[in-house]
DNA sequence: TTGAAAGCGCTAACAG
DNA sequence: CTGTTAGCGCTTTCAA
């Protein structure tokens, strides 16, 4: 292996020298730059990783923990494919910045825990990004205790601040009751998020307040309990179209839910869009070619991941930033949703 | 910071023993255990990253320079949601072994080789696993020359032979078109993946031998260079379909190329499965749940995943593996394939 | 079994 | 501007 003593001899400086032309170039002369530059050629070499973080204490890596169930060893998080959209902003940021991003997958919420403990214990990382907020998050009492830098996609309901990046939630869950009040819809189902999750919370608020509003009822039947897969979204859908009363239109968790909602809907014999109305979460890139194409609450989930990222990255440079963002969720309306047959003739 | 050298103080042993205990506790004495195991429960100790890979000289990371399109800022992986599911898997087997994974973004196909470079240059991962091989491909032309661990998804046309992990794609088309062609489509259209992919290069052949073997002509204008976007399956599907002598069923590059090409069928004002029909390739989780469900060439992207990362953790422990390995694709029969219309009254 | 000591490859004073 | 040097926190001889 090269080290940095062998560009040193070769080039007929010290050690020093190189280690300042790799750091601060330009505070190393001209002549000893070209000797330095033609030597790290030769001999190819790379300043190795280890040592640097060793010395320097610092990693440039951000760490995240995915969640994989084993039994279908599928990722957990907010949905396979809005996580995806999300990892990607994230690690795109990263290497903008010359960072990247060190996954250490988990099976349970037990080790997604002690993964992260390891992860920030063992200096791996210099900050981490958490994912699926809980209202009281074990992740984040532990990172404030330890004092570790870390954004959070969500907030929780901790006393102390922490940095987060979140969406209104309630604000868009409302903006699709209110659209579905004005097709004439009364019987809205709406499929949850997990319930322990904050973003559950949130948005049932949003829910809640929004049928108030509209002087719609809520009947506990049509408000479930699910989560972000497409099995919920059939079954729970399955389930409300079969009551005396069914629903008229369902809001899904997200849209991976709505696809299952669609082909409840769907498998019922009715036309999602002319019979129910079905209304997603997320806006992930294949809502707009689903058949038909899904009405959502657009999450601009890129843009969370790279903004997560950045506050971290730059919370790491040093440069002070502001430490909580909310973005705003906004309805994007396509061919799943419709105005309520029969509405003229009541 | 708590060192390896508070620990001993504390526990009243040299650091060389504390440094046992961590590694081989069995060749400490009970007592010394019991002294440290106290002394690091008491202060939280962790063993710095850093510093045990400068001197074990190994990472315990292996590395994974995904593509993300800076415009869309999608990952250009072998479509989104394939890629998912193979990383999930990758990262299961990873954490299993006590492994994490690093992600280090690129935005073109040279920075991918200079990511890659670098990653393996400066020592911050001890392998590396690639996909999206080219026959003729850089990277592996690199790692073989720098003689670094890694594995790839996909044979490259190298006249060495390297690490890697397959689908018998030929294979998975041609069972593919007897299916079809047994249905009774004469006109199969065929979206490819893209051209510089030597999994492109395997199918076509699959694909041609096939048709060949059942006397069936293969139209220049059936036979598109796609690649694994919605768009580009929508698109040339679209096109086909507005050929004189449109086909009667397209064989699309993945499972999102044929959610794209279903679209353009449904847009013609034709049916899934009845008018044309549409065979994916990958068998993602949304297949089975596209209406209507999506026949498609079942590629095991977990146990592809899972197998390439456990192949390249075996050898950097030192046993001996299976170097090549290749696995057997299958036809996932649902509901978008069907009788050619008309089949029974020519 | 244990302790002392020599590095792993780099950075960052500090003196020249 | 450059060279010397003392570590960063750990592992691993080697003697005791």
């Amino acid at each position: 292996m090269t080290t940095i003593r062998d560009i040193a001899r070769r080039a007929k400086v010290s050690v020093g020298t190189v280690s300042n032309y790799l750091n601060s170039p330009d505070i190393v002369s001209e002549k000893s730059q070209r000797a330095i530059r033609k030597a790290i050629d030769e001999l190819a070499f790379h300043p190795k990783a280890a040592a640097r973080s060793l010395k320097s204490n610092q990693t440039r890596r951000i760490g995240l923990v995915p969640v994989i169930s084993p039994e279908e060893n599928r990722s957990q998080e907010p949905s396979d494919i809005a996580f995806l959209e999300f990892l990607s902003a994230v690690n795109t940021a990263a290497a903008e910045n010359n960072y990247s991003l060190l996954l250490r997958a988990a099976t349970s919420a037990e080790e997604e825990l002690s993964n992260l403990r390891q992860l920030v214990g063992e200096k791996h990382v210099d900050g981490v990004i958490i994912l699926g907020t809980r209202p009281v998050d074990r992740r984040i009492e532990f990172l404030l205790e330890a004092e570790f830098a870390f954004v959070s996609f969500g907030r929780s309901a901790e006393m102390k601040e922490h940095p987060y990046v979140d969406v209104d939630g309630a604000k868009g869950i409302a903006e699709a009751v209110h659209y579905l009040a004005g097709l004439g819809h009364r019987r809205i189902g709406y499929i949850t998020p997990p319930d322990d999750l904050m973003c559950s919370r949130d948005r049932s608020s949003g829910f809640l307040s929004a049928m108030e509003e509209h002087d719609l009822q809520v009947d506990d039947a049509l408000m479930v309990s699910g989560d972000f897969s497409v099995g919920v979204g059939q079954a729970a859908t399955n389930r409300m179209l079969n009551l005396p009363e069914p629903p008229t239109a369902i809001l899904a968790a997200n849209d991976m839910c709505a696809f299952g909602a669609m082909r409840a809907v769907h498998t019922c014999g009715l036309i999602p869009g002319q019979d129910v109305s079905v209304i997603g979460f997320d806006d992930i890139h294949l809502a707009a070619h689903w058949q038909p194409a899904l009405t959502t609450v657009a999450q601009p989930l890129r843009r969370i991941g790279f903004t997560a990222a950045q506050m971290l990255i730059d919370g790491l440079s040093g440069r002070d930033v502001q430490k909580q963002l909310i973005l705003e969720p906004h309805l994007v309306i396509r061919q799943s949703t419709g105005i309520v047959r029969g509405h003229d003739t009541e």
